[in-house]
RNA sequence: GUGGGUGUAGCGUAGUUGGUUAACGCGUCAGAUUGUGGCUCUGAAGACCGUGGGUUCGAGUCCCAUCACUCACCCCA
């Protein structure tokens, strides 16, 4: 019979065991860290209803979106997760305590060509905060300190979390009377750092149709640059001739007091005027986080404050604010850097129990006990060599072997072998057990990410 | 959606101006006296050179088509 080729879809990551656990590890953090803020996981189906999903119409969603019939159901697969989160709260908003805290970790799906670092199938790892009718400030300024905890405890130090205020940049450009054009030049000026003031001014004035002058005041506006303290200083200037803009910067400032005591040091988070994009239905705050050594790879965990989470399915006001981490291109740029920590511990099992006798009774009675105190033990049986055995344990990076033959259960004791140091002792199954277990646990205490 | 590039064993590559049995590395498997892996050595399996057609005495090598993959733009994690 002929073989039908295996492939799997360009843009669908599909991982080898040992990346997988890397990744698993990333995953782990993050659902702590989470958690340690006080947010309640919540899953949601991948599927569902097409009106659903595209209630807001229109936009790249509409073109991006997988979409499809099963019978007379119009389906999607969902293309975010703030969405689904929309729905839910709307849902559910009877029965949910707010303000409202979840996060959630799951695969989103993009109908787009795939690209280094960009995937049709995506794991986003989302927290958001939703408030009933009104949602405080502080809110917005804890995130990043979410953030910072989680890109420190992945083992990152090397990013920046930018962060600008909607109603500021709104408001500067009610001032210049191009409120209605603010989207047009949000997009340009984002492209600040890649295409350079230069052709921002080119675009603004040839393609957005601003006048020369609308053009450099913008153009002095994103050039602004300092320290975070320096940055707010500046926009003084503008301040008193647009209620909004000024009401952004005061958010701005409240977002940015309590950084230190929140432990986010200056070094990893910057006031950034030229940020703005991150879907629309933002209205306040804006985060974007980059990595400073792979800026090309642009954002990887972006969010703000929206005003409205859930308009198009209740007439309830529900504020909130939140963030993604887009984990599948984090994981990605980090692996093609070669980031990982090559000595954590990716094997499924801390240890390889080889029983050595006929009979299994001796090793299976050693591996409940094992297993029972914490250890990941894998009973080998196969009728293979010893060399063989040996080497699947080594392949898979199994930190050790025990071996339980006549002489041992003579004895009463088990043969250990640390598989990294070649050690091996003779030892009563308690003792063992405590050998095992503080080897362990110095294999993972390193972080899962270690900077060049 | 728009515009480039590339398609050779599981993976990464070499294949000279078209010339006979398509090469190499990694990996896989098997050996180097049946309780000790990693290193080394020996050997083996594994590719109708994406697919279809054309030019030619002869095509992995040239031409066309098609599919797939890939990069950039758009947009975004």
């Amino acid at each position: 019979m002929e073989k039908m080729k295996p492939r799997t879809l360009s843009g669908f990551m599909e991982l080898l065991p040992a990346p997988q656990m890397q990744l698993e590890r990333m995953m782990e953090i993050l659902r702590e860290t989470y958690a340690l803020y006080g947010f309640t996981p919540l899953d949601t189906p991948a599927i569902e209803a097409a009106e659903i999903l595209l209630a807001k119409g229109g936009g790249e969603t509409e073109k991006q979106i997988y979409r499809f019939q099963k019978g007379d159901s119009d389906l999607a697969l969902r293309f975010d997760l703030t969405v689904p989160l929309a729905k839910y709260v709307a849902l559910h908003a009877g029965e949910l305590t707010f303000p409202f805290r979840r996060y959630q970790i799951g695969k989103v799906y993009r109908g787009e060509r795939p690209q280094r670092g960009r995937f049709r199938e995506l794991y986003q790892a989302d927290i958001d905060v939703i408030g009933d009718g009104r949602l405080d400030i502080l809110n917005e300024a804890e995130i990043p300190s979410i953030i910072y905890s989680i890109f420190r405890r992945f083992g990152l130090t090397r990013f920046v979390i930018r962060v600008n205020n909607r109603k500021l940049l709104n408001g500067f450009y009610a001032m210049l009377g191009l409120s209605d054009r603010s989207t047009d030049i949000m997009r340009t000026v984002d492209k600040l750092d890649k295409i350079g003031a230069d052709k921002v001014r080119t675009i603004l004035l040839e393609d957005v149709g601003l006048t020369a002058a609308q053009a450099e005041e913008i153009l002095r506006f994103i050039a602004i640059k300092g320290t975070n303290a320096e940055v707010l200083a500046r926009l003084e200037d503008w301040r008193g001739r647009d209620e909004m803009f000024d009401l952004g910067v005061e958010e701005l400032t409240a977002v940015t007091k309590h950084l230190g005591a929140f432990g986010v040091p200056e070094e990893n988070f910057a006031v950034d005027l030229t940020i703005a994009r991150g879907l629309d239905y933002y209205t306040g705050t804006v985060y974007e986080t980059t990595l400073l050594d792979y800026p090309e790879i642009g954002s990887v965990c972006s969010g703000g404050r929206y005003d409205n989470l859930a308009e198009y399915y209740t007439d309830r006001q529900l504020p909130g604010v939140g963030i993604s981490i887009g984990l599948t291109r984090l994981f990605y740029v980090l692996g093609e850097q070669g980031l990982f920590n090559p000595n954590l511990l990716t094997a499924p099992a801390d240890c390889l129990l080889l029983p050595m006798t006929e009979d299994f009774s001796a090793a299976v009675q050693l591996a409940t006990y094992l297993r029972a105190g914490g250890i990941r033990t894998q009973l080998y049986t196969e009728q293979k060599k010893f060399k063989a055995k040996m080497s699947y344990a080594d392949k898979l990076g199994i930190p050790f072997v025990v071996f339980l033959g006549e002489d041992e259960i003579a004895q009463n004791v088990c043969s250990v072998k640390n598989l990294r140091t070649g050690e091996q002792v003779s030892l009563p199954a308690e003792q063992a057990a405590e050998l095992m277990k503080s080897g362990i646990s110095a294999l993972q205490s390193g972080s899962v990410i270690l900077e060049k």
